[in-house]
DNA sequence: TGTATATGTCGAAATAATTGGTTATATAGT
DNA sequence: ACTATATAACCAATTATTTCGACATATACA
């Protein structure tokens, strides 16, 4: 039984957790599928297919790309986002490790 | 692009997806860090080491085991949880099968 | 430089989740 | 049967999140 838990999380669990915070959230869950493999999108294409608001969709953007789940880049007067894999599968690889679940 | 993820999430994801929902609260993250490998924890046990009230325990580990994250079967008068390590597992590795990350 | 377009940010209102006291139920022991 | 204990369920109050309109910034093009 681990009593630390209680007061402390340990920073490395800390940064994986983001991930599922960003997940925990329908509308973001939504924006997530809305990629195709490998596919970019800016943000008029996905508040295009989103019943959400502009600015709520670009605060669903903010917390996936601060999680790390979403990558981002500026071209021209767009702003394109895509999924991290990588980054996206180390987090979910680091939380098998640390539950010990395989 | 998939525009039908706006209007509809497949009922294989909503499954899985119940697990971030479970884990995107620290409440809920430092439950489950409570517990060592395999081991198991009554109700008054994860009470005693927590900050919450006991019925605040209870909410969580609710929310827990209807996400699959957590069994728990009655010893007598006491509760026991345990980590489902198999269906945390699957669920992580359906989700990354589901985004293609790997 | 002026205008149109794309996106981000701020703040207040609406909405949802969390919390803990109280009550209910079930079990074990006397 | 009665009492004590463990836990779950219910409900109201608090707290956190989400939402969207309005404003700000940045780029492209005429």
């Amino acid at each position: 039984m681990n009593r630390d838990y209680t007061k402390a999380i340990p920073a490395a669990w800390k940064n994986i957790s983001r991930v599922f915070t960003a997940l925990g959230d329908e509308h973001r869950q939504r924006i997530l599928l809305t990629f195709e493999p490998g596919e970019r999108l800016n943000v008029g294409q996905i508040v295009e297919v989103s019943t959400l608001s502009r600015s709520a969709v670009s605060h669903h953007l903010k917390i996936l790309r601060e999680a790390g789940v979403l990558e981002n880049e500026k071209v021209g007067k767009e702003v394109y986002f895509w999924l991290n894999k990588k980054q996206v599968r180390a987090s979910l690889v680091a939380v098998m490790d640390y539950l010990k679940v395989q």
